[in-house]
DNA sequence: CCTACCGATCGGTAGG
DNA sequence: CCTACCGATCGGTAGG
């Protein structure tokens, strides 16, 4: 009501700040880039961010939230591990093909945070990767899950769900459901006793 | 003979460039840093190479010659398609964990090319990546493997493997053959009839 | 290999 | 939201 034409002007910086960060990378895009594609002046970004790096905070921090509000869904479910990595799988690859300009930035941007936002980003890493670690230490244990190395499966899956973003086509002929049914079954298939 | 001092300088910036590369990126390298690094000054670089884009280049360019000299003694073998496929991803691992620097670079950073060697570089890419899905098409034409989805599986497996210096360490329990067995095995065993 | 320097651009601020 | 500006740093060159 008070000022309608800057309402979601931040929502705007963080989009474009997505796109460019994704196309040319973190050191790659400047203030100017991201004002320029608003059709405003630099001065002006500072209205709504504090920095730069406040930006990259922002994304990195909020794909987080949406890999954890996603998964938490999952993690407590009482279903056998199969199913519950099957679900995980699904929760993850749908986060990434929901934020096919975030993901990146995600994955492979955040190494220009500082600290202490570096470390607090770390360890929300490690704890949603452990996740994961966990259910499929928990099928070995069961023995739903064949004895296999549970860092080197965890690594597989993730780098095979964390690459998609960058083949995906969200009008290709895979939705990001039959990719994340592909991909279970193939994993599954592998390590199902 | 002459300059004893300088011999083998443009390999030292080659390899300095390389770390920063993975380090910072490429946009966040500067010409400056790679300098301080050697203890020289920035101008001082510029005796050895022209640009900080031939650098990059140098380093895409010959990483991408590794890979094909790495597959070149592979892709003609008269083998059944499992175990051609089995080499060809040892092959592809032991070039990846052998350039634990270069690598990151080759995956990533390439995108900072400009025309005409992005092109190139591309062109490069795609030629390899072909040579993976053609083994996988015969092995499928020859009804060595299901009918799977040639492209998805490409993809996975060159995720699965471009991932692996990520997490690989040198002193790890996993030597890089360890890791292309039990990738290669995980693979073929999902793919095998 | 160095000193000295170039114009361009960087993230960010003052002040309105 | 803008104009005007800051000091720092960028890739790169001239000249020795």
């Amino acid at each position: 009501m008070e000022q309608p034409v800057t309402i979601g002007r931040k929502e705007q910086i963080m989009e474009v700040a997505q796109k460019l960060f994704k196309e040319k990378g973190y050191s790659g895009t400047s203030m100017r880039d991201i004002a320029e594609d608003l059709g405003i002046k630099v001065s002006s970004i500072y209205n709504h961010v504090q920095s730069k790096e406040e930006i990259l905070k922002n994304i990195c921090i909020s794909m987080a939230d949406a890999f954890f509000s996603s998964i938490d869904e999952i993690k407590d479910l009482g279903v056998f591990p199969g199913e519950k990595l099957h679900l995980a799988i699904e929760s993850h690859i749908s986060v990434i093909t929901s934020n096919l300009e975030a993901a990146p930035v995600f994955l492979h941007e955040w190494k220009y945070l500082t600290e202490p936002e570096l470390s607090e980003f770390k360890a929300l890493r490690g704890n949603y990767e452990k996740i994961f670690r966990d259910i499929i230490q928990d099928g070995i244990a069961k023995q739903s899950f064949q004895e296999v190395d549970d860092r080197f499966l965890t690594m597989m899956i993730f780098s095979s769900m964390n690459w998609i973003y960058d083949w995906y086509k969200a009008d290709g002929k895979m939705s990001p459901r039959d990719i994340a049914e592909t991909l279970s079954e193939f994993i599954l298939n592998g390590i199902n006793k």
